[in-house]
DNA sequence: ATCGATGCAAAGCGTTTGCAGGGGT
DNA sequence: ACCCCTGCAAACGCTTTGCATCGAT
C-alpha cells in the first residue's frame, strides 16, 4: 500500500523533469523524508537530520529543497493546524493517502487505508455531479482523522504525544 | 442542513458559559463570520468587515475575539494550506461539516453534504478497531476536496478565484 | 563558462503578547 | 470596585528573500 521511495537515479530524473538541478542538499532531504517512513517531520527535523551527512546546511536550503521537491512532484506540504509549534510538516509519498493527526502534539501520522479517488462519488452522488457541471477540477482529497491518544491506553508502548 | 447563526443572547450564553465576556467586539466579529454564510473570511477580512460598525477596534483584537469565539465553541479556524495569502480563515458553524478548497486562491468553501460520524467505519471497519483498540479518541474528520475551477466553466456568473 | 543552488543574514508576514487605560459584571 | 478586555506597539516564530560565492551542467 505504500509505495517506496525513489532511489537517487529516479529522484534525479523527477527533479530534472520538472526543471531543477540534482544536488546531495535536494537529495539528502529527500532520504531524510523517505527514511522516517509514516511520520511526518518538520523543516527543523529535517534540518537536523540531514546535518549529519551535510553539516553546514543552512535551514533556508532546507526549505528551498523542499520546495524544488514538492514542485517536482516527490514531497507533499502538510501545512501546520494549531496543535504542537505551528510548524508545516513533510511528506515524501508519492501516493494519495490519509493521515491521523493527534490534537495534543500536533504530530501527524499515515493511515493505512486505501486511497479511493471517487470518495465524493460514494459520499454524495449528486454533488460530485453538480461540482463537476460548475466547472471544479478535483484534484484529490484531504482526509484527516482528528483527536488524541487516551491516557490510559496502551499502543504498542510507543508514545504518541511529544512535548507540550 | 446548515444550522442558523445564534442570536446575541445565545453567543453571550456561549461565551459566559466558557467563563468569557460577553463585549460588541466579539458579537460584531461573530456577526461578521455569520453574514458570510458557506465563505470563510480570513482574520484581516474580519477586522476589514468589523471596522464599519466599529472603526477603532484592532486586528489584535480581532485575533483575541476569535480565540474566545473558538474556545467558547461557536467558531472553528481553518489553517491555511499554501495557497492564497497564507493567513487561516474562520467559519462560524457551530455543526460538523467539510469543505472545497480552490488551490488557485485558497479560498474555502462549505460543502452541503451532510457530515458522517461514521465515516471511518464506512471506509474501513478494521481500521476503525484497531484505532479504538489503541486508546485512540476521535473527536472528528477533517475532509477537504482540493481542487480549482477551470477557466471555460461557468459557475453561476460568480468568479471563484480571488487575487493571485 | 554559464546559470542555477547554496549559505548566511536580514527581512517578511501572520499571529501573539505586554501593558496601560477602558468597559463589562 | 473588581478584573477582564481593548487597543496600541513591539515581539514572536516559521518561512522567505537578497546577495555573494559555490557547484552542476
Amino acid at each position: 500500500m505504500t509505495c517506496r521511495a525513489l532511489d537517487p537515479a529516479e529522484l534525479r530524473s523527477a527533479l530534472e523533469a520538472a526543471g531543477w538541478r540534482y544536488t546531495r542538499q535536494r537529495e539528502a532531504v529527500y532520504r531524510i523524508l523517505s527514511q522516517v517512513e509514516g511520520r511526518h517531520p518538520s523543516a527543523e527535523e529535517i534540518y537536523q537530520g540531514v546535518k549529519d551527512s551535510i553539516p553546514n546546511i543552512s535551514l533556508a536550503t532546507v526549505y528551498k529543497a523542499l520546495e524544488a521537491l514538492e514542485a517536482a512532484g516527490v514531497v507533499t506540504k502538510l501545512p501546520a493546524l494549531g496543535a504542537g509549534d505551528g510548524s508545516a510538516r513533510y511528506d515524501a509519498r508519492a501516493d494519495h493517502h490519509y493521515h491521523l493527526r493527534c490534537l495534543h502534539s500536533g504530530r501527524v501520522e499515515d493511515l493505512p487505508t486505501p486511497y479511493d479517488p471517487d470518495l465524493l462519488a460514494r459520499l454524495d452522488p449528486e454533488l460530485d455531479r453538480r461540482l463537476r457541471d460548475q466547472g471544479f477540477h478535483l484534484t484529490g482529497y484531504r482526509l484527516e482523522l482528528v483527536g488524541y491518544f487516551g491516557e490510559g491506553a496502551s499502543h504498542g508502548g510507543e508514545t504518541h504525544d511529544e512535548a507540550s
